[in-house]
DNA sequence: TCTGGGGTCCTAGGACCC
DNA sequence: TCTGGGGTCCTAGGACCC
């Protein structure tokens, strides 16, 4: 195999993250690990926890009658469905599904729904990470329902560890949590997959550990758009070269992968052969880019109101820059038609660099507004956002 | 005047994830 | 009639410098 092997080591290389510095009891073993270069047998395998349903899971912690009946949780204005409970699924609501059109349904079939508390959530999810860092030094907090932990054992430990996990959280948080682990993220997200799925598994899936011919029967099904990292667009040129199931992917040529789309999904190809190429990373503390956007109750289509919805986002960027006690350098405004407005679909952007580090809002509405002038009249446009990049000082 | 290699920074666009 | 609101990473091309 001609991989080329130099790209992937030195990316390992430069990506090794630092020792942390966390209040473990195991991080003298693990530093000392790291110095003595047993660190790549220190974490063998990765384990992904994730929440299931995580804000319906939220929900159910402080109100017990929402147990065993269909819920969903929806999005900020009551509009969609932003999380849904095994039993909401099991009736074919999809994610993103408008409220309003489930009314019926609702009274059918018992379905209750809750508006957004992402206060809740958010303290809910740093008890739970607070729990997983208790089992590994090597966490990385990947959203608010995720994390990728290091570990190490024989398959058996680590099944074990698994349910201790499991059982852990669910005991301290009342959330429940499945555990899939593996060698690399990729793996280990189907693995958690897996857990959720498989009722037998009791939600931990070692891949290791289930039989070789079992884990290729589920490869050889699985659309190859469930892997961590393909998409929508990614799949339909994958498709068209006749690569269906993941298992089609996984035995392609990865540089031939390399040549017709980008080191990105070479590295997956390679996850699921089983070499790590994708690193567990610190969550950085400081982001790279923060953004308000919000989709239009009415379709806007003229200058003028356009004009004023992007003073009105740009003023609400800097307030929100303001609180996060940072500067922007630069400001990217755009707008889009809506998904289901094909025939007029126009996403204008303008990327506008500003007098140096700003928060001000006069600047950034001066900004934002340079949008107008790729704007066309009479197109309905259904969202508008401004991202101020870059943190000042 | 022309030619060259190598590096960094910036912008724009594409794709993906939860 | 209508599907949210955040984020990250990668690539290509151009400007500019030595």
């Amino acid at each position: 195999m001609n991989i080329d092997e130099s790209i992937i080591n030195g990316y390992q290389q430069s990506h090794d993250p630092s020792p942390v510095k966390r209040d473990n009891p195991s991080l003298t073993k693990y530093n000392t690990a790291v110095a003595s270069g047993e660190y790549q047998q220190d974490r063998q395998y990765i384990a992904l926890v994730d929440v299931n349903a995580m804000y319906v899971s939220c929900e159910r912690v402080f109100d017990p009658s929402l147990h065993n009946r269909p819920a969903v949780v929806l999005s900020n204005n009551d509009g969609c469905v932003v999380a849904r409970s095994a039993e909401a699924k099991a009736l074919g609501i999809p994610m993103g599904y408008p409220w309003f059109k489930l009314e019926a349904t609702a009274k059918q079939h018992n379905l209750v729904a809750k508006s957004s508390n992402y206060e809740l959530y958010g303290d809910l999810s740093s008890r739970v990470m607070g729990i997983l860092a208790r089992f590994s030094a090597w966490i990385e907090v990947y959203s608010i329902d995720e994390a990728f932990l290091g570990l190490r054992g024989t398959l058996d430990e680590l099944h074990a560890v698994g349910q201790q996990i499991k059982a852990e959280v669910l005991k301290l948080t009342g959330l429940p949590v499945c555990v899939g682990i593996a060698k690399t993220k990729t793996l280990a997200k189907i693995s958690n997959e897996a857990a959720k799925k498989v009722n037998e598994l009791g939600g931990v899936c070692v891949w290791d550990r289930v039989p070789e011919s079992t884990r290729d029967h589920v490869l050889r099904r699985l659309p190859v758009i469930e892997v961590w990292g393909i998409g929508p667009r990614v799949t339909r040129r994958l498709n068209a070269m006749g690569i269906f199931t993941v298992a089609d992917f996984r035995d392609t040529d990865p540089v031939l992968i390399r040549e017709k789309f980008s080191i990105v999904q070479m590295r997956t190809l390679l996850e699921l052969r089983g070499t790590p190429c994708i690193p567990l990373e610190e969550a950085r503390e400081i982001k790279d880019q923060l953004i308000y956007s919000r989709s239009f109750a009415e379709r806007v289509t003229t200058r003028e109101d356009m004009e004023q919805v992007l003073s009105i986002y740009a003023q609400m960027a800097s307030t929100r820059l303001h609180r996060h006690d940072r500067e922007a350098k630069v400001l990217t405004a755009w707008a889009m038609t809506s998904y289901f407005n094909e025939d007029q679909s126009h996403h204008p952007a303008v990327t506008v660099a500003l007098p140096g580090y700003s928060a001000d809002p006069v600047v950034l509405t001066k900004a934002a507004k340079s949008l107008l002038s790729k704007i066309r009249p009479g197109t309905r446009y259904a969202l508008i956002s401004t991202r101020p990049l870059r943190r000042g000082r």
